[in-house]
DNA sequence: CCCTTAACGCACTTCCTGTTGCGTTATGCC
DNA sequence: GGCATAACGCAACAGGAAGTGCGTTAAGGG
């Protein structure tokens, strides 16, 4: 097999340079974070990193697709609200740290940078693929209906947390994980995010709010 | 009343002529969007507009407070789920052209802009602030408990928007709003955003909004 | 109508990112 | 060990956006 053209040890050694500055620099915030500053950081010349990458985007690319690989243990532990709550506390993690930042950096490149655009859906795809095995777990175990959209569940699970990332100024505490995880428990279990969206089959409690609009109030004129 | 220092033809005049050309330029995309485009677009030298704005995030950040001055109707029509699928309805509408694009060039700037990162919360903290009142109204009615959180309610409403919008390449329609709102709507009526959160009296059989019937019969307004 | 001066336009400089050409190093293979 | 060449370092360059000094225009009050 032909692993690129020449890796042995200085291209290597070189790569490893670059991503471990990238990241000691990430840590501090990325105002400012410059192709030249990495570069310099890692001790190399800027020329080898725009050679390699290509991008700032791209460097921070291949940083976010090593946590990517990071293989994150989806929760199974036979109840949906546990399962949902360590998600969160999951998600929250992950995004304490380096990788918080990383996405923060990237995210805000999307608009005026293709690749960046798709290196970051294509991570949020993958994970929130990953995630939705939680949704299908319980499904699979009856407690939710068959046509539950798992990837939508998601969607509205992780979405809180990238607005206080990205927008708000506001801490992403266990609180907020786990008040997220039970909002998003309590949707499920009202199927709402059954595909075909109808009142709740679920333990037979009827009640719909559906029949509010119809019957009872008959519009006059 | 001394409004700045000579607000006569000539200053009014080349502001409007900023914004309108900034508008113009933000339609097709904020890639590439800079104070010397928008300064040529708008017949203005860039010293002008360097010197009202400061930059282009001050640009962006006028533009945006424009659209914040615009009186949104809260909805009210008595009834949770109604108040709370308009409100979404509102809020993709609003995402959908011009707003948008002013929003994603801003959220793009928040992490190396300190100005921008408090142009957008502040924009945000009002807007939802005001979007609050429909959780508030709902309490007032009986139909949520006193001690909601209207506020984390209306976070977790609007998040999936920003998502979308921000990061994930997939179309905000009516279909995903309303959907939306009814998984708030389920989450809020489960409890899960009462301050003092109690372990599930879910699927409660019996709690139901009769009291919904009613209210929302107010015939012909 | 004139005078003061706020606000603007123009040309220029500065700064920083990204690129290129070329000589140098050291890897992988014989 | 020696050779071909991938990969790197260096320095100079290009391009574009931010910022500045100064002369010019026109608002607004006398």
């Amino acid at each position: 097999m032909s692993a690129g053209q020449r890796p042995g040890g200085r291209s290597a050694r070189v790569r490893a340079a670059v991503l471990t500055a990238t990241r000691a620099l990430l840590v501090d915030g990325y105002t400012g974070l410059t192709v030249e500053r990495i570069a310099q950081a890692a001790g190399v010349n800027k020329t080898s990193v725009y050679r390699r990458w290509t991008d700032l985007e791209g460097v921070l690319g291949d940083l976010l697709s090593e946590y990517a690989s990071e293989v994150v243990p989806i929760p199974d532990t036979g109840d949906l609200d546990t399962d949902l709550e360590e998600l969160a506390l999951l998600i929250r993690r992950g995004m304490a740290g380096e990788p918080g930042e990383l996405l923060t950096a990237l995210a805000a490149a999307v608009p005026h940078n293709p690749r960046a655009a798709q290196i970051v859906r294509g991570f949020f795809a993958e994970r929130f693929g990953l995630a939705e095995a939680v949704v299908n777990h319980a499904v699979a175990r009856g407690e939710l209906p068959q046509d539950t959209d798992a990837r939508a569940a998601i969607e509205v699970l992780g979405a809180p947390f990238f607005l206080r990332l990205l927008v708000v100024d506001e801490p992403i505490d266990e609180e907020f994980a786990r008040r997220t995880a039970a909002a998003v428990a309590a949707a499920l279990r009202s199927g709402v995010f059954s595909r075909a969206r109808e009142p709740h089959p679920v333990t037979g409690a009827d009640a719909e709010h559906s029949a509010v609009g119809d019957a009872s109030c008959s519009p006059a004129s």
